[in-house]
Formats: C-alpha cells, structure tokens, sequence
DNA sequence: ACCTCTATTGACATAATGTGTCAAAATTAA
DNA sequence: TTAATTTTGACACATTATGTCAATAGAGGT
C-alpha cells in the first residue's frame, strides 16, 4: 500500500501499515495501550471499533500525525452511518454545509 | 422557521415544522405511524433516534419529498458521529473523497 | 517433523446503550 | 375551568458493545 491510496483506506487498515512499516508486533504495542491482543487485532481489521483515545495513543507510539489519523478515524465513524446509501453523497455535501454554519455561529 | 434555513435545521425541527404547517396533531400522525406519541414527540425533538422507515413513512403522510427528508436524516447521523470536533469539516471532506472513490471502484 | 512467535477466531459474561409502554405533569387553546 | 395536546420521567426489556480468555491457525526458523 502506497501513501498516496493510503487516504481511502479505513483507519484500521491504515494503522496496520503504520504498524507494520515500524515492524512492531501487535503484542507489543497492545502491551504499550493495555490492551488484549486479540481486541487490537480486530481493531485493524474494522470488526471492533476504535476509541479516539486510543488512536491518540498509537499517533503517540508510532510518532505518527495525530490529526491525520483523527480524520481519518472520523471519517470512518462517518462512512459507517451513511454505509451505502445512495444519497450519502449528497448527505455529506448537506452536512459540511450544516457543520460550517454551526461552526460559523457558535459562541464560546 | 423560513424554508432557506431549514436546511441548517434538524432532521426533528424540520419534521415538526412540516407537520405543524399541516396542522396535524402528534396524536394523529403517531397513530398513522402506530407509535406511541411520546415516541414522536421525542423524535421531534432529537431526544430519541428517527428510523430511516419512519421518515419514509412520514414523507408519505405530509406528501414531502422523500429524498429531500433523507438527506436531512443522513446528515443528522453524520453530524453527530463529528459533533464538535475540531476536524469535523476535515474529515467531512475526506469523507466525501472516500465514498466518491467507493462510489466508482464498487461492482454491482 | 518440531518449536516459537505472532495473529486470528469464537465463545462467554458483563456493561452500556437503545427501545417500547405507560402514566403523571405541564402546556396550550377554547 | 375544561379539554386537547405535548412533555417528562420511570420502568422493563431488547439489542449492541466491550473485555477476557483459550483454542486455533499461520509463518519462520532449526
């Protein structure tokens, strides 16, 4: 997997590769989250989910971007609800609209 | 509420605002659903979780155009998957990328 | 073949979240 | 006030998510 098709894979696929590329067993790294192995595993591989805690913490370990893998990871969480709707598209276009005008008159 | 900033509004404010326009009571429309009107009452409010069957259903009862009412349901979903994180609009737009490329690699 | 390290799978108990039902309280209109 | 409408909260139940563990599978080296 190359950086440049790294942008459309899920995050899991994409923290696998991280991974990998630091040659680093999934037994040590779930040792460093204190984690089960068995629950990192199936974190890569999309069947259990991720907590942005612990993507936090693998930017840490991997000294990797940690907003590049924020966004990704959310963009996963937003992939998963629109699935494979045919106006999902058109939802996400309505939504960044939404999110900017939300963003625009919020008071702090 | 004016129809230009609808659009910014919940999938909720925009069901309640459609159904007070038509002068339907809760009472009514729930039982049209067969659903209790608490249920309603709290789907308006974002206070309980709208079904994608249910919005299909009420496109049908108010006469709305039904696409119009999905979209402002899927974009609900997504903005609360991103809700006030600071790379909301970020991963919005990877996101958009994301299901683009998916959208022309899927075979059917 | 063996042995070792690594990774995957599935089962299980428990925790967390979502859902429907109902009745009381609050609101609004007449 | 009376009646209709709407909101609120409590409750039991169902569904889903999560952590733990052990058995299994896979890849490499000896």
């Amino acid at each position: 997997m190359s950086i440049e098709v790294m942008s459309t894979e899920t995050i899991g696929k994409k923290l696998r590769y991280i991974r990998e590329e630091k040659e680093l067993p999934l037994r040590k790294v779930a040792a460093l989250l204190d984690i089960d192995v068995a629950i990192l595993s199936k974190m890569e591989r999309g069947e259990r989910r991720i907590t942005k805690e612990v993507v936090l913490k693998l930017a840490n370990i991997y000294d990797y971007n940690a907003d590049d893998l924020l966004v990704s990871y959310l963009s996963d969480k937003i992939l998963y609800e629109i699935q494979d709707e045919d106006l999902g598209i058109e939802a996400l276009k309505l939504a960044e609209q939404r999110a900017k005008y939300i963003k625009a008159n919020k008071k702090k």
